[in-house]
DNA sequence: CTCATATACATAAGGTTCTTAGGTATAAAT
DNA sequence: ATTTATACCTAAGAACCTTATGTATATGAG
C-alpha cells in the first residue's frame, strides 16, 4: 500500500472530509479501499499517513469515533462532527480555488 | 510574500518546469511575479520555497543558470537543460494524472 | 533629499506531512 | 498449513514548505 505521489501532499485530510460527507461512517481500511476504487488506483493511501491523519483530525474535534467489535476484531468508526461539517465545506473550497489557480498555470490562456 | 496553500506542497516544481517550458529563461524573482499575475493573485511563491527549489533543480540538471550584469546588480538567468524538458513532460503528465483522481474524489459521479 | 517600497539575491531554524519500515492480530483463501 | 487480506498501530527519517532574517541596489513619494 502506497502514496504514488508527493503531489497528494495537503490533500489527504481534504479527502477524507470529503469522503465522510458522503458516508456518513467510515473505518479507516475501508477509507484505503474507497479511494483506491474511486480513482481507480490512481491514488493509494498509505497506512502510515492515514492512520496519524485520523487521529490528528479526532484531535481537533472535526472528527468523532465509534469502536465497534466485529466478531473477535474491532473497527474504528469514524464520523464529522458539527466542526468537521464546517471544515468540509472550507477546506472543499480552498481546494477549488487552488486547482483553479493551477489550471491557469497548466493550460495558459492563449487569448 | 506567502505562498496561501499548503496544496502547493510537491508542486512548485512542476510550476516552475511549465513556466520555462513557455518562456526560455526567467530570474527567480521574474517567476514570482509571473505566478501571481498568472493567477490572479492566487498563488503567491515565497521567496523561501523558490530559491531553494531552483538551486535543487540546477544540481539535479534540470535547469541551467546564467548570472547576468543589470547595472550594479544581478539576475539569475534560469533555462531547461535537454533533461529538464524531457522532465517538464513527464511531471505534467503525473500531475494530470493526480487531478484527475482528484477529481473523481471531488465529483464521483453519481451514475 | 530622504525614507519607504520594490527589486533581487540568499540562508537557517522549525513545523508539517508524508514515506518507509516495522509491529500485532484475526479472518479467509489456497 | 501457509499465504493473503483485513484492521489496527507507531517511529525514524526525509522532503518540502513557512517564517524570519540578512544583504544590497533601484525607484518613487512626499
Amino acid at each position: 500500500m502506497y502514496m504514488s505521489s508527493k503531489l497528494l501532499r495537503g490533500s489527504l485530510e481534504t479527502i477524507i472530509l470529503k469522503l465522510l460527507s458522503e458516508h456518513q461512517e467510515l473505518y479507516g481500511y475501508e477509507i484505503t479501499q474507497l479511494v483506491e476504487e474511486q480513482t481507480t488506483g490512481g491514488i493509494k493511501l498509505t497506512q502510515g499517513a492515514l492512520y496519524p491523519a485520523l487521529h490528528k483530525m479526532e484531535a481537533k474535534g472535526t472528527l468523532s469515533v465509534e469502536t465497534r467489535s466485529i466478531g473477535n476484531r474491532y473497527r474504528k468508526y469514524y464520523s464529522l462532527t458539527k466542526k468537521g461539517k464546517t471544515e468540509v465545506a472550507k477546506l472543499l473550497n480552498e481546494m477549488e480555488q487552488f486547482l483553479a489557480s493551477l489550471q491557469l498555470i497548466l493550460n495558459p490562456k492563449t487569448a
